[in-house]
DNA sequence: GATACTAATGACACCGAGTGCCGAATGGAA
DNA sequence: TTCCATTCGGCACTCGGTGTCATTAGTATC
C-alpha cells in the first residue's frame, strides 16, 4: 500500500483568500518519518515533530488527525486510484482475476521509492500502536474491494461473499508485505503473485 | 471469539499470603460492559468504571492493561484452548479441514451466553478504538493458526504459506461475525461454515 | 496476642495525545 | 486602507496510562 507522500504540496496556485498554509501534509510527514527513524515512534512526541517542522503543536493537529496518521499520507487518494483502476477493468474478466490484478497494481511502487516505502511499512506493521490504527485504514481498503465484488456479483456490499473476499485479499496482501520486510532483496510484486497463487492452490483441493 | 468472562473469580481457595484482591477481572469486565451499554464506550471514563466497581483508578490498571482490554476478558486462556484443540486433531486430517474445524469450535458459544457474546462483539467490531485495538489480539490468534499450519507443512511459522492461511482464516471468521451481528436470529456456526465453503468454491476455479 | 512477611490498594504527581476556544497574524479583494 | 477569509498558535482542559510510595489487609511464626 503505497501511501502517497510526495506532491500534494501547496502548488497549483489555487489560493484566493486568507492566510496561506505554512507547511504541507507531505512536509510534515517527511519531518516526522525522519524523527521516527532516529528516535523511534514512541519516543518522538508530537511536540518534537511540531518543533522540528517549525509550527505550533495545535497547528500540527490541523494537518493530521492523529500522530498515528503521519505515516499514511493521503491514503484516501490512493483508494480513489484503486477504485478507478477496478472500475476500468473489463467485466468479462473473472472476478478473482480482476481483484488480484488490482491488488497487485495498487501495491506497485516505483523503484526509487522502494526504500521509503519499506521504512513506512516497517513502521506501520512493526509498531503496535500503528498496526492497531492501521485497521481503520484497512477497513476503508476492504470496502473498496467489497464494493467492487458486490457490484460484480450483484449482491449487497455488506453481504458475506464480498466481505469475506475483501478480508481474504487484505490478508494475502499483508502476508506478502510481512515477507517483503523480512528480506531486503525481496520483490513485493512477486511475493503478492505467489501468495495469491498459493491461496488458489490450497483451497482448490 | 468467545472472550471468556465468567468464572476466573477469586474462588478455588489458592490464597496463601498477603491481602486478597478486592475484585476480579470478570467482575470489572461486567461492570464496564454494563456502563458501556448505558452510555457508550467513549462516554464512559476509566474513573467511571473504577468508581462503579468501588476501586481506585490506579487499581483498575492492575486488572486491565488498558480500557480497550475490558471487553476481551482473558483472551489468552481462549487461545490456549484453541492451541490444545488443534494439537489434539489427527495428523491425517487435511490441513484445511483441521483449521476450519478449529475455527468453528473456537467460536462455538453456549446458547445462554449468546446475548452477552453479541453485545461484546458488537462493541469490539463497532467502536473504532476497540476495532483498532482488536488487531493486536487477532495477531495472537493468527499466530496460533500459523504455528499449527507451519508444523503441519514443515515450514517456518513466519513463512508465507502459514501466515497467508492464518490471515485468510481470520478474515473469514470476521466476515461471518459481521453477518452474525446484522441479524438477531443468525447462527454463528452456520455462518462460519458457509463462509468457509464459499471461499473454497470461489478459489477453486 | 505480638511480630514479621507478603501482596494488594489507592493517593499523588506526572506525561502525552487530542480538543475547544479565541485572539493574533497574514494574505487577497474592494 | 479597510474588509474579509483563513490559518496560526497559545492556553486550558480532558482522558488514558505510568511510576512511586505509604497504607491496608491478610497469613504464618513465635
Amino acid at each position: 500500500m503505497p501511501t502517497d507522500d510526495g506532491s500534494t504540496a501547496g502548488e497549483s496556485g489555487a489560493h484566493r483568500l486568507g492566510r496561506r498554509p505554512s507547511t504541507t501534509q507531505a512536509e510534515l510527514s517527511h519531518v516526522a518519518l525522519t524523527l521516527f527513524a532516529e528516535r523511534g515512534f514512541d519516543d518522538t512526541t508530537v511536540d518534537d515533530i511540531a518543533a522540528a517542522a517549525g509550527i505550533g503543536r495545535r497547528t500540527f493537529f490541523r494537518y493530521f488527525a492523529s500522530k498515528n496518521d503521519l505515516p499514511w499520507g493521503d491514503f484516501e487518494a490512493q483508494l480513489d486510484g484503486m477504485r478507478r483502476h477496478l472500475d476500468g477493468l473489463p467485466d468479462d474478466l473473472p472476478l478473482m482475476d480482476a481483484v488480484c490484478r488490482a491488488v497487485i497494481e495498487f501495491n506497485r511502487v516505483p523503484a526509487e521509492e522502494v526504500p521509503w516505502h519499506r521504512q513506512r511499512m516497517r513502521l506501520l506493521l512493526g509498531v503496535p500502536a500503528l498496526l492497531a490504527h492501521s485497521t481503520l485504514k484497512f477497513q476503508a481498503w476492504r470496502d473498496v474491494v467489497a464494493e467492487y465484488a458486490a457490484r460484480r456479483l450483484g449482491v449487497p456490499a455488506d453481504s458475506l461473499e464480498p466481505q469475506a473476499l475483501a478480508w481474504t485479499m487484505l490478508g494475502i496482501a499483508l502476508s506478502a508485505y510481512e515477507q517483503w520486510l523480512l528480506r531486503e532483496d525481496a520483490d513485493l510484486t512477486e511475493l503478492l503473485e505467489s501468495a495469491l497463487r498459493m491461496l488458489g492452490e490450497r483451497f482448490s483441493t
